[in-house]
DNA sequence: CTGTTAGCGCATTCAG
DNA sequence: CTGAATGCGCTAACAG
């Protein structure tokens, strides 16, 4: 690999007054700026970030951590966060979890110490571990999607998200209703929307059958699961089906379908995250927009200004709630 | 940030010696072994991976070009790169060319100024001039879904993907059959795709109107679009359409039942790729799978390999047809 | 306008 | 068993 030293022997300088063309930096003569240009061209000299970084205590990197690499959810976050990154002269080093709180803490400590200038961290725990390890980092960090205390985030509501979700079906006329969430481990999904629901139901009386409460993974696979579990125990069907994601919903709806119910008037479905299949499925699924793609950029640009300046910021992001098919009579 | 000298100063050794203990490398005494553990767990230091590639000459990271970042198409392949990379210890640099083919260049050469040790390329054109910046790079380079001339590659089989689909749905006992495409700057999705296509009609001897040939981009909606081009122009409508993406399928096949039109009876469609979607649409898409994690993966050991010996290895992917309901009578 | 010197954090000879 | 010296490729005083 061609170094600066060999650009500068080339071209009959010193390797100062190569960087100083490099960086047009101070002053360097238009004869031999032409000479060292020329042997750059001609060698396809390209100066190490590397070696440059280690200089300069910066390296232009962000690292990502990510829960489950790409699910549809984070690739939105993802691409909101490049958007502005790449702006900017950022790239991104990605890390994934794959869930596991342990490695979770082992790759914020790899990207500590490939320097990294600052770390995006879309978490789905918030374990006193994790913070720890957080505290320990003397990086820069922005949360994505959970709100972590003391450490900048980026979050969306939901909690009222699920609220005003649920205060929908029982103003659709829904009574009955369902309720499909995942494990508590994850606070926003797990937690927050649960408690929006079931917030809801007691506000308006009424009953929510322990046989209607089902827990479930992320898959589409595991709604269709939960919903076989949530009437195969009962003779009394629920009349609708909150899901705390539209993969969820879009099992559970599938399953209902197979059963020969009707939707929506046997029984309505509704998700959160309007993914791009939820307007695609037959009924068109009723959902919640969560704008990721904006809160990638929120984040990205979050974590911006706290490399110029250290702080701990929060925003929380708003929500749209799209009323279809899968819940109108 | 700590560093290796402070922690020789503090644990009273040469760096050298906290070097041996962290590399596990030479001999060391205990006592100057605990002594140097101690120390490092106190203050929390961490290895500059970043000094060290410039010592050892490799980073540990592989730069990663992608389109348009993430799609459910690269987020898959992805996952695939993910697995392997992150089992032999290196992580993921991301790069995103937009689909621009200048940037995509300036990419690469960014990842070569990096010094990643290696280079997954998801590109879409075969351009010289994207085949010469690759000459020029002296990095290992994989590229992922085309076949790149002298470069190794992992690709699809995109042309008899297309042949067999279109076989299928003549044997189907579609005569009148409609083509979406891409742009043919996208060799594999927008040439070859359409070649096996109009080959295979070509062989049954089945008239394809030129108002059934339409051009679109990779949006559901651009399906969508493409469709009325197609069923506006004339009066005898086509009695099925082959998209070469699920998407594409998906917004025409919608634009079709929003028309009145009863899929599959009145007419019937087919995308590539055994998108997620696909399976849920009503009725469901027939498709063709094309095992992109399992590409990913591959592609990544390719890399993997050529990094201990260089070389250009070629692998063309199988897939499968998937026969579903918005297809058969 | 230009070169010399120094050092970023680390691994690796080579002598003890 | 250990340390001193060297250099990876680059930028930044500082002194011409």
């Amino acid at each position: 690999m061609v170094t600066i030293n060999d650009i500068a022997d080339k071209a009959g300088v010193s390797r100062t007054t190569v960087s100083r063309v490099l960086n047009e930096s101070g002053y360097v003569s238009e004869d031999a700026r032409k000479r060292v240009l020329r042997i750059i061209e001609e060698t396809g000299y390209r100066p190490s970030e590397q070696a440059k970084s280690l200089r300069l205590k910066r390296t232009k990197v962000i690292g990502v951590v990510l829960p489950k690499l790409f699910t549809e959810t984070s690739s939105r976050m993802a691409n909101g966060l490049d958007d502005v990154f790449q702006q900017n002269g950022y790239q991104m080093l990605l890390a994934s979890s794959n869930l596991d709180h342990e490695q979770e803490r082992r790759q914020l400590q790899l990207l500590e110490s490939r320097r990294v200038d600052g770390i995006i961290l879309t978490a789905t725990n918030r374990d006193d571990e994790l913070l720890h390890t957080l505290r320990d980092i003397r990086v820069p960090v922005v949360a994505l999607g959970q709100d972590l205390p003391e450490v900048s985030s980026v979050y969306f509501d939901d909690y009222h998200a699920a609220v005003e979700l649920a205060e929908h079906m029982v103003q659709s006329g829904r009574s009955r209703i369902g309720f499909i969430g995942v494990d508590e481990s994850d606070y926003a999904v797990g937690v927050l929307r649960r408690q929006g629901f079931l917030d809801t139901m007691n506000k308006h009386g009424l009953e929510v059958r322990p046989e209607w409460m089902q827990t479930a993974d992320f898959t589409i696979e595991c709604g269709r699961a939960a919903f076989e579990q949530m009437t195969t125990s009962t003779t009394e069907l629920p009349d609708a089906v909150l899901a705390v994601t539209d993969r969820l919903a879009v099992g559970a709806m599938q399953a209902a379908k197979e059963k020969g119910l009707q939707v929506p008037q046997d029984i309505g479905f509704a998700g959160i995250g309007a993914t791009d299949m939820s307007q695609y499925v037959t009924p068109a699924l009723t959902t919640v927009d969560y704008k990721y793609e904006e809160a990638g950029r929120e984040a990205a640009a979050m974590l911006l200004r706290s490399l110029k300046q250290p702080n701990v910021e929060k925003s929380r992001m708003g929500y749209g709630l799209l009323k279809r098919d899968s819940l109108s009579y």
